[in-house]
RNA sequence: GCUCAAGUGGCGGAAUUGGUAGACGCGCUGGAUUCAAAAUCCAGUUCUUUCGGGAGUGUGGGUUCGAUUCCCACCUUGAGUACCA
């Protein structure tokens, strides 16, 4: 009998449905074992062979741990809200919400036909008001909680407002905005509602604050941080610029240390918890006050090295800086203005792009030497920011090159502070090992005493203190989209008011239009059908809106990140409509065992959703603060584009070997138009819809085929090298797809597809499944099995079990392939042999295993079948065929007992003929032996 | 600039508590089968060679009986990040 795939795979598949084989139970005397994919949004261009990649892997992975008896939660769902359906929506009309339904139903069909072990039962979509119902409840959730610093979690807000009644704020350690006001029990009781409102919200956890945000006017929305790449927008590579909006931020910076530490918890690869470090930014230093001559105004600046403050020898102040209107002299006014309006023309792209040129502008004033008492001159200067630090600088010139280059242009002088160092050239940055001088009570000190003792003293004397910094900004959380979660927020005399929880979902309005009202309010400023009546506690129409029981909603929606912040404790328990996930399942499930997904998620979803995991763990709703044990980054798979060559201006193409000395054009040719040889097909080629161009062009051959050029490349449809699963699935069946994408190369590594190499996995399921069939006939022997075959089969048992454990699937392949090829080989066909051997491959190729497995006359699906065990008894050797070595060369082999002493083996070699023709009568310095490993000769 | 990762045949890659470099597969060459093709099977395939061998894992050093593996310096490529005080 054939092998048949299609007929296989579609058969098994409907098994596996119909008998909800990989439904997980949320109780089990089984250890639990939870893997998951990063969902997927559903874009309208479907899947192409990149993406399974790393659901293969983790569903070879699920389908081992069930098999190694673990009750295995493996979910998939849909990041369904995000910015192509509603750019699609705003060209067409058409409701996101269609189109999403529309292209899940394409992934769902894609992902279905490549087999994979999802427990589809707990499906999630982030675009579902069942699903986004918890993720307004965890924003309420956030708006209700401030931080606590002296007990390092966040806390319900109730507990901030009974210390205020009781002590106002003085007592408060808590994160929160810079300029709240000190205020007692009795200010406290005295404020209006409104003014304790403006207040709770310089501590809540979620708050609505003027913060300057990045502004696409492309795009018509504000953008975080890492959805802008070199200056312009991720998305179409759009401008972006600085602009002030009253936007939700969250509070994400009061964990900044904890997420910071919580990385030494979690096995994550390196490289992405070096981001995360990097993006944290957390550097440890000192704030120390400058007094500004002749007003009543201080300049306080954050450093790292409070060690060399005697070298300073001017200040800095961003153009943004509060002070400098105030302290401007008049003759520096028009001066100071002028360098101002200029630094605000220049966009940050600009000001980014151009580091190198050197500019500011001299303020006039003087700040005084906390210290010496000395006047230095205060400047502005756009290589200050005002988004970092205080936005300003005390700058030491001998010892920042920033500050040097800026001192050496403005001629103001460079005070050497370091013992016996040239700084004529450049800054001494170094700090080990450096002597200061020059420095008071600091001179004669190495860097790390006198940063000690600069802050001790600082401290002292009051105008300074120690202090670590993060880069790490708050997350601006409000877009000006359509196809988002609504806030679950109305307006009440200007303050935020929460729907309560039992009121949720706030279900998206309909609008005529996706795009931004004409008076530039979001999307959501469209709808009628947008107000709150907290009476009735319903969405009502506008019209309504008296601001006495109904009110305005908030027209923002949350970003894409929202919704997958949290998802994975959904699958938990997805359908529950009363929690966001019970206890007791919260309680079984923990957090994610294996987690697979692409690297580009490093400082966006990665650290949001470990944000908010505290956070609800610090509120008691997880039972644990890290979401994911561990996290494997697959690597990306490129495509090999094949060009044609056009000679310049003719319509004739020349084929790859002739095109040397020849002035030619580069032309993409579809990828599915060139064999495994890399001849094209040129009638293909001539009526492809896109080439109508080249129907009649002439095509000069070598050897009579034409030859294209390859080249490795991202995947895109330009370039015409997409590679469609279903195109493989189709011809050599998922199951050579899956072992394909694995024998490609390591997981995590770059690596590029060719269609051709398929043919080899494709090969290896004819050869297994010729080794269950005589002929036409399936038939298997009952017979014992040969120490032989039982050694092939063992020694695979151990390698791919090694190889699953350390994700190493590729090798694994290959291990099965050196399998059956000994197997075919020993002409083996013993049941003793070949049902093992399926269990070992079932994770891998799903589908025939299943088929041969209940050709061999098994009832139940084989994915409960329990994995083989090895026993290394079948390994035992008593022969080793030894590499003899000549100063390390290895020369010939000899096979030699195993139980032979150093001593016969040194003899044995020794007195060998080829051992004698090596050394042609020289003696030999030395004789290492390594009993079962090696014998090396040296001289 | 900084941080990280990686450099092995024509190609994807294998081998690291230091011990036979190139497993497995693609491609290529030759052969069998076929009217022919596909498919399948067999043999060969790092380079070089005077067929005895010799050289060889980015480059140059080092440690070692022995280095793709460890150490130092450099080169190249890729990824991330960037005026962070």
């Amino acid at each position: 009998m054939q092998y048949n795939h299609q007929e296989i795979e579609k058969n098994w598949q409907k098994y596996w449905a119909e008998n909800q084989t990989f439904k997980a139970s949320n109780s089990s005397d089984l250890p639990k074992y939870y893997v998951l994919d990063m969902f997927p949004y559903p874009s309208g261009a479907g899947l192409h062979v990149g993406h399974p990649l790393g659901y293969i892997a983790s569903d070879i992975y699920a389908r081992y741990k069930r098999h190694k008896g673990f009750n295995v939660l493996h979910p998939q769902g849909y990041d369904s809200f995000g910015l192509p359906a509603e750019q699609y929506a705003i060209q067409t009309g058409q409701h996101p919400a269609k189109t999403t339904e529309a292209n899940i139903k394409t992934y769902r069909r894609q992902l279905d036909q490549i087999g994979f072990s999802f427990d589809w039962s707990r499906e999630v979509r982030t675009s579902n008001p069942e699903y986004y119902k918890w993720t307004q409840w965890i924003f309420i959730q956030l708006f209700n909680s401030w931080y606590n610093k002296d007990k390092d979690k966040a806390e319900d807000i109730a507990t901030l407002i009974s210390v205020f009644e009781k002590e106002g704020n003085a007592t408060v350690n808590a994160v929160c905005d810079d300029e709240v006001i000190s205020f007692t029990a009795e200010d406290w009781s005295g404020f209006t509602t409104i003014q304790k409102e403006e207040i709770l919200l310089q501590y809540r956890l979620t708050f609505l604050s003027d913060t300057e945000v990045n502004w696409c006017p492309a795009l018509g929305t504000v953008l975080a941080n890492d959805e802008i790449v070199n200056g312009v927008s991720e998305r179409g590579g759009h401008p972006v610029v600085r602009k002030k909006m009253t936007q939700w931020s969250m509070r994400i910076s009061a964990y900044a240390q904890r997420l910071l530490d919580g990385l030494n918890t979690i096995d994550w690869p390196q490289p992405l918890k070096d981001s995360q470090t990097n993006w944290i930014g957390r550097s440890q230093g000192a704030m120390v006050s400058f007094k500004v001559d002749g007003f009543d105004a201080k300049i306080d600046v954050f450093t790292t090295r409070p060690d060399t403050i005697f070298g300073v020898s001017f200040m800095t102040l961003a153009p943004e800086h509060e002070l400098v209107s105030q302290i401007v002299t008049d003759e520096q006014k028009d001066k100071v203005n002028a360098y101002i309006e200029a630094t605000a023309k220049r966009s940050e792209r600009d000001r980014m792009a151009d580091v190198k040129t050197i500019s500011g502008a001299f303020t006039g004033a003087y700040a005084i030497h906390p210290f010496s008492g000395e006047k230095v001159q205060i400047w502005v200067g756009d290589y200050v920011l005002a988004s970092y630090g205080t936005g300003a600088v005390m700058a030491v010139p001998c010892g920042d090159q920033r500050d040097y280059d800026f001192a050496k242009h403005f001629d103001i002088p460079i005070p050497n502070i370091f013992e016996g160092v040239d700084i004529s050239e450049a800054a001494h940055a170094d700090k080990e090992g450096t002597v200061i001088a020059n420095s008071d009570f600091l001179s004669r000190l190495k860097y790390k005493k006198a940063l000690k003792l600069a802050i001790y003293e600082m401290e002292k004397r009051g105008f300074g203190y120690g202090k670590i910094n993060y880069r790490l900004r708050d997350a601006v959380f409000s877009r000006q989209r359509y196809w988002g979660e609504p806030f679950p927020v109305y307006y009440k005399e200007g303050m935020p008011q929460m729907i309560d929880v039992k009121h949720l979902p706030v279900v998206l309005p309909e609008v005529e239009k996706y795009l931004p009202t004409e008076d530039g309010k979001p999307p959501l400023g469209n709808a009628d059908v947008w107000a709150w009546n907290s009476e009735t506690n319903k969405v009502v129409s506008n019209d309504l809106i008296d601001n006495e029981t109904v009110f305005p909603i908030e027209l923002n929606t949350m970003p894409g990140w929202a919704g997958s912040s949290y998802y994975f404790n959904r699958y938990m328990d997805p359908q529950n409509d009363t929690e966001i996930a019970s206890k007791e399942n919260l309680d079984y499930w923990q957090n994610i065992d294996l987690y697979i997904g692409g690297s580009e998620h490093a400082t966006g979803h990665l650290l949001y959703a470990r944000f908010w995991q505290k956070f609800l763990f610090d509120k008691g709703v997880f039972p644990v603060d890290e979401f994911a044990k561990k996290l494997i980054n697959q690597g990306m798979i490129l495509g090999t584009s094949a060009f044609v060559y056009r000679e310049e201006g003719t319509n004739r193409f020349f084929s790859k070997g002739l095109i040397e000395g020849k002035s030619v054009q580069p032309i993409h040719s579809d990828v599915s138009l060139v064999n495994a040889s890399d001849e094209l097909d040129i009638e293909g080629f001539k009526n492809h819809p896109l080439n109508v161009d080249f129907k009649n062009a002439e095509f000069i051959l070598e050897n009579e085929v034409y030859k294209v050029g390859r080249e490795v490349e991202k995947m895109s449809k330009s370039k015409f090298n997409v590679v469609n699963p279903d195109d493989i699935v189709a011809e050599y069946g998922a199951d050579a797809l899956r072992l394909f994408e694995m024998f490609l190369g390591p997981l995590e590594q770059t690596k590029p597809w060719k269609t051709s190499g398929i043919s080899g996995v494709s090969s290896f399921l004819k050869k297994l499944w010729k080794l269950y069939f005589n002929g036409e006939q399936f038939e298997v022997s009952e017979e014992k099995a040969t120490k032989d075959e039982l050694k092939t089969l063992h020694k695979t048992i151990k390698k791919v079990e090694e190889d699953i454990e350390n994700f190493s699937f590729n090798t694994s392949v290959s291990t099965f392939m050196i399998a059956v090829n000994e197997l075919t080989a020993l002409k083996c066909n013993k049941r003793e042999i070949l049902e093992p051997l399926l269990v070992l491959l079932s994770p891998y190729a799903p589908h025939i295993t299943e088929e041969l497995w209940s050709l061999l006359g098994n009832n139940e699906s084989i994915s409960t079948a329990p994995f083989p065990v090895f026993e290394p008894k079948n390994l035992l050797e008593t022969a080793k065929n030894y590499p003899i070595s000549f100063n390390g060369k290895m020369r010939f082999t000899l096979e030699l007992p195993l139980d032979l002493s150093k001593e016969e083996i040194e003899k044995t070699v020794m007195e060998h003929e080829k051992t004698q023709a090596q050394l042609q009568g020289r003696t030999p310095k030395k004789v290492i032996v390594v009993p079962g490993k090696i014998v090396n000769i040296v001289g």
